[in-house]
DNA sequence: TTCTACACTCCTGTTACTTCA
DNA sequence: GCTGAAGTAACAGGAGTGTAG
């Protein structure tokens, strides 16, 4: 469902295809060809290089914080952009501190946000960093629009991103990280379903094709039933692959490991080769002539 | 040029919390 | 009100990659 946009990321390394999963049985249509993915990598590029400029500038939202207080961002920010040498680098390479991911929470608060008066009501400082929030409806909405277009986020987009939900950018980047895995798990069902369909399909071809060999037997091994339904004469079978054909008439029909030219072939009964004493190769089966 | 350390991102699995029937 | 399932935000650890020294 969402998943056209995979590979469509923002950084570099995500070329085409990148997160494709070797397993590719129920492609969802693709959105955009590579060239494409490159159009809008570079538009996009170029709109957040254009607003990190205003970034710079400190354009502070008024907002109001949903779940935490701006002053986080606000800090964070000063700690990972505004440093000369890693501003530019966002796509790779070293940065700055970049916001701590696992202990974003702790490392900031005593920093930046001395207040520490949330309004989930956590209690404390430290316990509010496990405490659950729930997004509201606007920032998913705007979230999951802004997976639409892309589904990975460079550090600049997913400040920007963060600055216009008043979000930490710690949550807009495992917001995008847990919908990446969701997509993945939703492919990946599909893909399960797909694979089954095919399995039910075979064992129904595969039953298929075991009753017509069983029926092919049977008519080999009864002459009588051989007879009348198709006469010696006109029966032919390669002792190797057991094949049947009827080769009276039209010699281009026969397959050439039948090895029986259409002059030479050799009408058999299909029943008798069985109690032929020695096996018989496709040699001598087929070319009495090469025997001399 | 190669090696190593470091920073960073992503993926995957898990945990903890919320919501709902 | 209690409970279990489902959904999901948040975390942890490992792998891969690019850069600097």
């Amino acid at each position: 469902m969402g998943d056209k946009n995979d590979g469509l990321g923002l950084s570099l390394r995500l070329g085409c295809g990148q997160n494709q999963p070797s397993l590719k049985l129920n492609p969802m249509p693709l959105a955009s060809p590579c060239m494409q993915n490159i159009q809008q990598r570079n538009i996009w590029n170029e709109l957040f290089r254009s607003s990190e400029r205003q970034l710079d500038t400190r354009s502070v939202l008024g907002g109001i914080d949903v779940n935490r207080a701006p002053a986080t961002t606000e800090c964070e920010e000063e700690g990972g952009i505004s440093s000369p040498n890693s501003a530019d680098s966002n796509i790779s390479g070293k940065r700055n501190e970049r916001d701590p991911v696992g202990d974003e929470t702790e490392a900031e608060r005593p920093s930046c946000s001395p207040s520490s008066d949330d309004e989930d009501g956590g209690g404390g400082d430290d316990d509010a960093s496990r405490k659950k929030l729930r997004l509201s409806k606007e920032q998913s909405v705007v979230l999951e629009e802004t997976f639409k277009e892309h589904s990975t986020l460079n550090p600049k987009q997913k400040l920007a991103l963060a600055m216009k939900l008043n979000l930490r950018p710690r949550q807009v980047e495992v917001w995008f990280q847990n919908r990446r895995a969701r997509t993945k798990l939703k492919r990946t069902e599909a893909d399960c379903e797909y694979l089954k369909r095919c399995c039910d399909n075979l064992t129904e071809e595969n039953r298929r094709l075991q009753k017509e060999v069983q029926e092919l037997r049977a008519l080999k091994l009864s002459p009588q039933l051989n007879m009348r339904i198709n006469p010696p004469t006109t029966l032919t079978m390669c002792p190797s692959c057991e094949r049947v054909s009827s080769s009276s008439s039209s010699a281009a029909s026969t397959p050439k490991h039948h090895h029986l030219g259409p002059g030479r072939q050799r009408p058999v009964s299909v029943s008798p080769w069985a109690a032929l004493p020695l096996p018989i190769t496709h040699q001598s089966f087929n070319d009495p002539a090469s025997r001399s």
